[in-house]
DNA sequence: CACGGATGCTTGCGTATGCAACGTTCTGCC
DNA sequence: GGCAGAACGTTGCATACGCAAGCATCCGTG
Protein backbone atom coordinates (compact mmCIF):
# COMPACT_ATOMS: atom_id res chain seq x y z
CA UNK A 1 0.00 0.00 0.00
CA UNK A 2 2.40 2.75 0.72
CA UNK A 3 3.84 4.47 -2.50
CA UNK A 4 7.47 6.28 -2.91
CA UNK A 5 5.74 9.86 -2.50
CA UNK A 6 4.16 10.45 1.10
CA UNK A 7 0.60 10.85 0.50
CA UNK A 8 -0.83 14.44 2.06
CA UNK A 9 -1.34 12.97 5.52
CA UNK A 10 1.83 11.50 5.64
CA UNK A 11 3.38 14.99 5.21
CA UNK A 12 0.95 16.60 7.56
CA UNK A 13 1.62 14.61 10.21
CA UNK A 14 5.17 14.28 9.83
CA UNK A 15 6.75 12.94 12.72
CA UNK A 16 9.72 15.23 12.11
CA UNK A 17 7.33 18.54 11.60
CA UNK A 18 5.79 17.52 15.59
CA UNK A 19 9.43 17.69 16.68
CA UNK A 20 10.47 21.24 15.05
CA UNK A 21 6.90 22.46 16.09
CA UNK A 22 7.62 21.34 19.50
CA UNK A 23 10.86 23.26 19.80
CA UNK A 24 8.78 26.51 18.64
CA UNK A 25 6.39 26.30 20.55
CA UNK A 26 8.95 25.31 23.58
CA UNK A 27 10.49 28.26 23.15
CA UNK A 28 8.17 30.51 22.59
CA UNK A 29 6.25 29.90 25.83
CA UNK A 30 10.22 29.87 27.59
CA UNK A 31 11.17 33.48 25.79
CA UNK A 32 7.49 34.86 26.85
CA UNK A 33 7.60 33.92 30.74
CA UNK A 34 11.08 35.18 31.26
CA UNK A 35 10.34 38.25 28.88
CA UNK A 36 7.46 38.89 31.51
CA UNK A 37 9.09 37.92 34.84
CA UNK A 38 12.36 39.92 33.99
CA UNK A 39 9.79 42.64 33.13
CA UNK A 40 8.01 42.58 36.55
CA UNK A 41 10.52 42.10 38.63
CA UNK A 42 13.73 43.77 37.24
CA UNK A 43 12.52 46.36 34.77
CA UNK A 44 14.47 44.19 31.75
CA UNK A 45 13.65 43.77 28.50
CA UNK A 46 15.10 39.77 27.74
CA UNK A 47 16.74 41.74 24.84
CA UNK A 48 18.71 44.08 27.40
CA UNK A 49 19.13 40.66 30.08
CA UNK A 50 20.55 39.29 26.95
CA UNK A 51 23.19 41.73 25.78
CA UNK A 52 24.04 42.79 29.56
CA UNK A 53 24.94 38.86 30.56
CA UNK A 54 27.25 38.52 27.62
CA UNK A 55 29.37 41.47 28.59
CA UNK A 56 28.98 40.39 32.51
CA UNK A 57 30.30 37.15 31.33
CA UNK A 58 33.63 39.00 29.80
CA UNK A 59 36.75 39.69 30.98
CA UNK A 60 36.72 43.55 31.11
CA UNK A 61 32.96 43.55 30.90
CA UNK A 62 33.40 44.40 27.47
CA UNK A 63 32.91 42.91 23.55
CA UNK A 64 33.00 44.40 20.80
CA UNK A 65 29.80 45.70 18.64
CA UNK A 66 30.14 42.42 15.84
CA UNK A 67 30.91 39.86 18.04
CA UNK A 68 28.22 40.96 20.48
CA UNK A 69 26.16 41.23 17.42
CA UNK A 70 27.43 37.76 16.47
CA UNK A 71 26.32 36.09 20.01
CA UNK A 72 22.37 37.68 19.98
CA UNK A 73 19.88 37.50 17.41
CA UNK A 74 20.47 41.06 16.48
CA UNK A 75 21.81 42.50 13.16
CA UNK A 76 24.49 44.65 13.44
CA UNK A 77 22.38 47.56 12.37
CA UNK A 78 19.70 46.07 15.39
CA UNK A 79 22.70 45.96 17.99
CA UNK A 80 23.52 49.72 16.97
CA UNK A 81 20.15 50.19 18.08
CA UNK A 82 19.93 48.51 21.15
CA UNK A 83 23.52 49.82 22.71
CA UNK A 84 22.05 53.11 21.72
CA UNK A 85 19.04 52.87 24.16
CA UNK A 86 21.26 50.90 26.29
CA UNK A 87 23.68 53.76 26.78
CA UNK A 88 20.73 56.35 27.21
CA UNK A 89 19.76 54.29 30.08
CA UNK A 90 23.23 54.30 31.57
CA UNK A 91 23.92 50.59 31.85
CA UNK A 92 26.49 50.39 28.83
CA UNK A 93 29.06 52.82 27.65
CA UNK A 94 31.04 52.75 24.16
CA UNK A 95 34.60 52.98 24.00
CA UNK A 96 36.97 53.39 21.27
CA UNK A 97 39.35 50.27 20.97
CA UNK A 98 43.06 51.25 20.63
CA UNK A 99 43.89 48.81 18.26
CA UNK A 100 41.64 49.33 15.75
CA UNK A 101 39.53 52.50 15.01
CA UNK A 102 37.03 51.18 13.33
CA UNK A 103 36.20 48.90 16.07
CA UNK A 104 34.08 49.89 19.19
CA UNK A 105 33.75 48.51 22.38
CA UNK A 106 30.27 48.18 24.32
CA UNK A 107 31.39 48.21 28.24
CA UNK A 108 29.23 47.51 31.08
CA UNK A 109 28.48 50.46 33.40
CA UNK A 110 28.83 50.17 37.23
CA UNK A 111 25.09 50.70 37.17
CA UNK A 112 24.46 47.62 34.47
CA UNK A 113 26.46 45.44 36.17
CA UNK A 114 24.37 46.31 39.61
CA UNK A 115 21.30 45.97 37.20
CA UNK A 116 22.18 42.25 36.15
CA UNK A 117 23.49 40.80 38.81
CA UNK A 118 20.30 42.12 41.06
CA UNK A 119 18.33 40.32 38.22
CA UNK A 120 20.18 37.76 37.75
CA UNK A 121 18.92 35.25 41.06
CA UNK A 122 15.22 36.19 40.03
CA UNK A 123 16.11 34.68 36.51
CA UNK A 124 18.00 31.88 37.99
CA UNK A 125 15.40 30.84 40.00
CA UNK A 126 12.74 31.23 37.13
CA UNK A 127 14.84 28.86 35.20
CA UNK A 128 14.75 26.78 37.81
CA UNK A 129 10.78 26.42 38.67
CA UNK A 130 10.24 26.12 34.65
CA UNK A 131 12.69 22.99 34.14
CA UNK A 132 12.93 21.00 37.18
CA UNK A 133 9.24 20.93 37.52
CA UNK A 134 8.94 18.89 34.18
CA UNK A 135 12.41 17.06 34.40
CA UNK A 136 14.51 14.96 36.92
CA UNK A 137 18.12 15.66 37.08
CA UNK A 138 19.16 13.57 34.71
CA UNK A 139 16.74 14.28 32.63
CA UNK A 140 18.19 17.62 32.92
CA UNK A 141 21.59 16.35 31.93
CA UNK A 142 20.41 14.16 28.71
CA UNK A 143 18.08 17.07 27.57
CA UNK A 144 20.93 19.41 27.69
CA UNK A 145 23.76 17.09 26.02
CA UNK A 146 21.09 16.58 22.82
CA UNK A 147 20.04 19.97 22.19
CA UNK A 148 23.71 21.14 22.74
CA UNK A 149 24.28 19.06 19.96
CA UNK A 150 20.89 20.04 17.76
CA UNK A 151 22.62 23.28 18.60
CA UNK A 152 25.85 22.86 17.37
CA UNK A 153 24.46 21.53 14.17
CA UNK A 154 22.07 24.19 13.25
CA UNK A 155 23.83 27.02 14.41
CA UNK A 156 27.82 26.80 14.04
CA UNK A 157 28.24 30.42 14.79
CA UNK A 158 26.84 30.32 18.31
CA UNK A 159 28.22 27.20 18.65
CA UNK A 160 31.69 28.66 17.71
CA UNK A 161 31.30 31.85 19.88
CA UNK A 162 30.32 30.30 23.10
CA UNK A 163 33.71 27.44 22.86
CA UNK A 164 36.57 27.68 25.27
CA UNK A 165 38.89 30.34 23.31
CA UNK A 166 36.49 31.58 20.97
CA UNK A 167 34.74 35.13 20.52
CA UNK A 168 36.71 35.06 17.23
CA UNK A 169 40.20 37.45 17.24
CA UNK B 1 33.22 27.25 51.71
CA UNK B 2 29.88 27.21 50.03
CA UNK B 3 27.94 30.34 51.42
CA UNK B 4 23.97 30.43 51.42
CA UNK B 5 23.95 32.88 48.57
CA UNK B 6 25.76 31.83 45.34
CA UNK B 7 28.88 33.75 44.17
CA UNK B 8 28.87 36.05 41.57
CA UNK B 9 30.34 33.40 39.24
CA UNK B 10 27.89 30.91 40.46
CA UNK B 11 25.11 32.80 38.80
CA UNK B 12 26.89 33.74 35.62
CA UNK B 13 28.22 30.00 34.84
CA UNK B 14 24.66 28.31 36.35
CA UNK B 15 23.97 25.30 34.37
CA UNK B 16 20.40 25.96 33.74
CA UNK B 17 21.23 29.15 31.82
CA UNK B 18 22.75 27.40 29.53
CA UNK B 19 20.43 25.09 29.37
CA UNK B 20 18.05 27.88 28.52
CA UNK B 21 20.49 29.85 26.20
CA UNK B 22 20.72 26.45 24.03
CA UNK B 23 17.24 26.41 23.79
CA UNK B 24 17.16 29.74 22.25
CA UNK B 25 20.33 29.41 19.98
CA UNK B 26 18.73 26.36 18.74
CA UNK B 27 15.62 27.82 17.88
CA UNK B 28 17.30 30.71 16.49
CA UNK B 29 19.10 28.64 14.44
CA UNK B 30 16.28 26.44 13.12
CA UNK B 31 13.96 29.08 12.53
CA UNK B 32 16.87 31.02 10.23
CA UNK B 33 17.33 28.08 8.58
CA UNK B 34 13.97 27.30 8.04
CA UNK B 35 13.21 30.85 6.81
CA UNK B 36 15.94 30.99 4.22
CA UNK B 37 14.81 26.97 3.00
CA UNK B 38 11.37 28.17 2.52
CA UNK B 39 12.11 31.66 0.89
CA UNK B 40 14.03 30.26 -1.56
CA UNK B 41 12.20 26.81 -2.74
CA UNK B 42 8.73 27.79 -2.23
CA UNK B 43 8.85 32.07 -2.08
CA UNK B 44 6.64 31.25 1.29
CA UNK B 45 7.83 33.20 4.59
CA UNK B 46 8.10 30.94 7.47
CA UNK B 47 5.32 32.66 9.06
CA UNK B 48 2.55 32.12 5.90
CA UNK B 49 3.62 28.93 5.87
CA UNK B 50 2.88 27.95 9.70
CA UNK B 51 -0.46 29.70 8.82
CA UNK B 52 -1.01 27.51 6.17
CA UNK B 53 -0.45 24.50 7.33
CA UNK B 54 -2.18 25.03 10.26
CA UNK B 55 -5.40 25.18 8.54
CA UNK B 56 -4.25 22.68 6.27
CA UNK B 57 -4.32 20.33 9.38
CA UNK B 58 -7.81 21.47 10.31
CA UNK B 59 -11.05 19.75 8.75
CA UNK B 60 -12.51 22.01 6.56
CA UNK B 61 -9.44 24.10 6.33
CA UNK B 62 -10.86 26.73 8.24
CA UNK B 63 -10.06 28.32 11.56
CA UNK B 64 -11.49 30.86 13.38
CA UNK B 65 -8.88 34.20 13.61
CA UNK B 66 -8.83 33.71 17.47
CA UNK B 67 -8.05 30.02 17.46
CA UNK B 68 -5.33 30.46 14.84
CA UNK B 69 -3.98 33.49 17.08
CA UNK B 70 -3.56 31.17 19.75
CA UNK B 71 -1.68 28.37 17.87
CA UNK B 72 0.78 30.90 16.40
CA UNK B 73 3.13 33.66 17.95
CA UNK B 74 1.16 36.64 16.84
CA UNK B 75 -1.04 38.58 18.67
CA UNK B 76 -4.69 38.97 17.19
CA UNK B 77 -3.33 42.11 15.55
CA UNK B 78 -0.74 40.49 14.34
CA UNK B 79 -2.67 38.07 12.58
CA UNK B 80 -5.70 40.49 11.44
CA UNK B 81 -2.52 42.49 9.30
CA UNK B 82 -1.11 38.49 8.23
CA UNK B 83 -4.34 37.19 7.23
CA UNK B 84 -5.00 40.35 5.48
CA UNK B 85 -1.73 40.04 3.38
CA UNK B 86 -2.49 36.11 2.54
CA UNK B 87 -6.02 37.11 1.50
CA UNK B 88 -4.41 39.74 -1.00
CA UNK B 89 -1.81 36.53 -2.24
CA UNK B 90 -5.01 34.69 -3.03
CA UNK B 91 -3.83 32.39 -0.30
CA UNK B 92 -6.95 32.07 2.15
CA UNK B 93 -10.30 33.70 2.49
CA UNK B 94 -12.25 35.32 5.15
CA UNK B 95 -15.52 33.62 6.24
CA UNK B 96 -18.64 34.86 7.72
CA UNK B 97 -19.34 32.22 11.11
CA UNK B 98 -23.06 31.02 10.25
CA UNK B 99 -23.41 30.41 14.28
CA UNK B 100 -21.27 33.58 15.75
CA UNK B 101 -21.62 36.76 13.80
CA UNK B 102 -18.10 38.40 16.02
CA UNK B 103 -16.28 35.47 14.36
CA UNK B 104 -14.53 35.21 11.37
CA UNK B 105 -12.86 32.13 9.76
CA UNK B 106 -10.05 31.96 7.74
CA UNK B 107 -9.94 29.19 5.06
CA UNK B 108 -7.45 27.86 2.90
CA UNK B 109 -8.15 28.47 -0.73
CA UNK B 110 -7.40 25.77 -3.93
CA UNK B 111 -4.49 28.18 -4.73
CA UNK B 112 -3.36 28.06 -0.85
CA UNK B 113 -3.42 23.89 -0.45
CA UNK B 114 -1.39 23.83 -3.16
CA UNK B 115 0.62 26.21 -1.90
CA UNK B 116 1.72 24.75 1.08
CA UNK B 117 1.52 20.91 0.31
CA UNK B 118 3.92 21.78 -3.39
CA UNK B 119 6.37 23.05 -0.43
CA UNK B 120 6.00 20.57 2.47
CA UNK B 121 8.42 18.07 0.56
CA UNK B 122 10.58 20.36 0.74
CA UNK B 123 10.44 21.56 4.37
CA UNK B 124 10.25 17.75 5.76
CA UNK B 125 13.44 17.05 3.76
CA UNK B 126 14.76 20.30 5.09
CA UNK B 127 13.94 18.87 8.83
CA UNK B 128 15.18 15.55 8.46
CA UNK B 129 18.61 16.60 7.44
CA UNK B 130 18.56 19.07 10.15
CA UNK B 131 17.73 16.68 12.94
CA UNK B 132 18.69 13.80 11.59
CA UNK B 133 22.26 14.05 10.39
CA UNK B 134 22.85 15.33 14.84
CA UNK B 135 20.93 12.16 16.17
CA UNK B 136 20.39 8.97 16.02
CA UNK B 137 16.39 7.55 15.38
CA UNK B 138 16.36 6.23 19.39
CA UNK B 139 17.77 10.10 20.30
CA UNK B 140 15.17 11.69 17.93
CA UNK B 141 12.45 9.68 19.95
CA UNK B 142 13.87 10.39 23.51
CA UNK B 143 14.39 14.45 22.16
CA UNK B 144 11.17 14.73 21.18
CA UNK B 145 9.47 13.41 24.58
CA UNK B 146 11.29 15.53 26.45
CA UNK B 147 10.84 19.04 24.69
CA UNK B 148 6.69 17.72 24.10
CA UNK B 149 7.25 17.69 28.32
CA UNK B 150 8.72 20.60 28.30
CA UNK B 151 6.57 22.51 26.17
CA UNK B 152 3.26 21.07 28.32
CA UNK B 153 5.18 22.52 31.05
CA UNK B 154 5.72 26.48 29.49
CA UNK B 155 3.22 27.01 27.01
CA UNK B 156 0.05 25.22 28.32
CA UNK B 157 -2.06 26.86 25.55
CA UNK B 158 -0.66 25.17 22.63
CA UNK B 159 -0.53 21.99 24.02
CA UNK B 160 -4.15 22.29 24.31
CA UNK B 161 -4.55 23.56 21.45
CA UNK B 162 -2.75 20.32 19.73
CA UNK B 163 -4.18 17.70 22.27
CA UNK B 164 -6.74 15.52 20.23
CA UNK B 165 -10.69 16.90 20.58
CA UNK B 166 -8.59 20.19 21.43
CA UNK B 167 -8.91 23.26 19.35
CA UNK B 168 -11.25 24.73 22.05
CA UNK B 169 -14.33 24.90 19.42
C1' DC C 1 54.36 54.19 -0.57
C1' DA C 2 49.92 53.89 -2.98
C1' DC C 3 45.73 51.87 -4.03
C1' DG C 4 41.80 48.43 -4.38
C1' DG C 5 39.19 45.52 -1.57
C1' DA C 6 37.53 44.09 2.89
C1' DT C 7 35.85 45.13 7.55
C1' DG C 8 33.20 47.71 11.28
C1' DC C 9 29.74 50.72 12.61
C1' DT C 10 26.02 53.86 11.69
C1' DT C 11 21.84 55.89 9.19
C1' DG C 12 17.50 56.07 5.69
C1' DC C 13 13.76 53.58 4.43
C1' DG C 14 10.15 50.35 4.29
C1' DT C 15 7.82 47.04 6.93
C1' DA C 16 6.03 44.17 10.81
C1' DT C 17 4.82 44.05 15.56
C1' DG C 18 2.16 44.74 20.00
C1' DC C 19 -0.77 47.57 22.95
C1' DA C 20 -4.73 50.13 23.71
C1' DA C 21 -9.05 51.88 22.09
C1' DC C 22 -13.19 51.01 19.40
C1' DG C 23 -17.57 49.02 17.32
C1' DT C 24 -20.20 44.88 17.02
C1' DT C 25 -22.24 40.79 18.77
C1' DC C 26 -23.11 37.31 22.23
C1' DT C 27 -24.16 35.71 27.17
C1' DG C 28 -25.73 35.70 31.94
C1' DC C 29 -28.68 37.60 35.20
C1' DC C 30 -32.50 40.22 36.92
C1' DG D 1 -37.33 41.41 27.63
C1' DG D 2 -33.50 44.24 28.74
C1' DC D 3 -29.16 45.50 30.34
C1' DA D 4 -24.22 45.04 32.08
C1' DG D 5 -20.15 42.59 30.98
C1' DA D 6 -17.35 39.58 28.12
C1' DA D 7 -15.62 38.02 23.63
C1' DC D 8 -14.16 38.88 18.74
C1' DG D 9 -11.99 41.21 15.18
C1' DT D 10 -10.12 45.61 13.37
C1' DT D 11 -7.53 50.11 13.44
C1' DG D 12 -4.22 54.23 15.31
C1' DC D 13 -0.03 54.84 17.25
C1' DA D 14 4.51 54.16 18.76
C1' DT D 15 8.33 51.25 18.42
C1' DA D 16 11.83 47.84 16.73
C1' DC D 17 13.73 45.33 13.09
C1' DG D 18 16.49 44.12 8.79
C1' DC D 19 18.40 45.48 4.40
C1' DA D 20 21.02 48.39 1.63
C1' DA D 21 23.81 52.44 1.28
C1' DG D 22 27.35 55.26 3.24
C1' DC D 23 31.59 56.69 5.68
C1' DA D 24 35.85 55.71 8.10
C1' DT D 25 39.53 52.57 8.77
C1' DC D 26 42.53 48.61 8.03
C1' DC D 27 45.03 45.12 5.17
C1' DG D 28 47.31 42.87 1.20
C1' DT D 29 49.71 43.58 -3.07
C1' DG D 30 52.59 45.79 -6.38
Amino acid sequence: MSSDAPSRAELLQHPLLTTIGLIIEAHAGIAQAVEQRLEEECGLSAQWFEVLIRLARTPGQRLRMSDLAAQTTLSASGLTRAVDRLEAAGLVCREACPTDRRSTYAVLTAEGEQRVMAGLPVHVRHAEEMISSVFSPAEVATFTDLVRRLRDGVNPAAAQASAPGGLGH
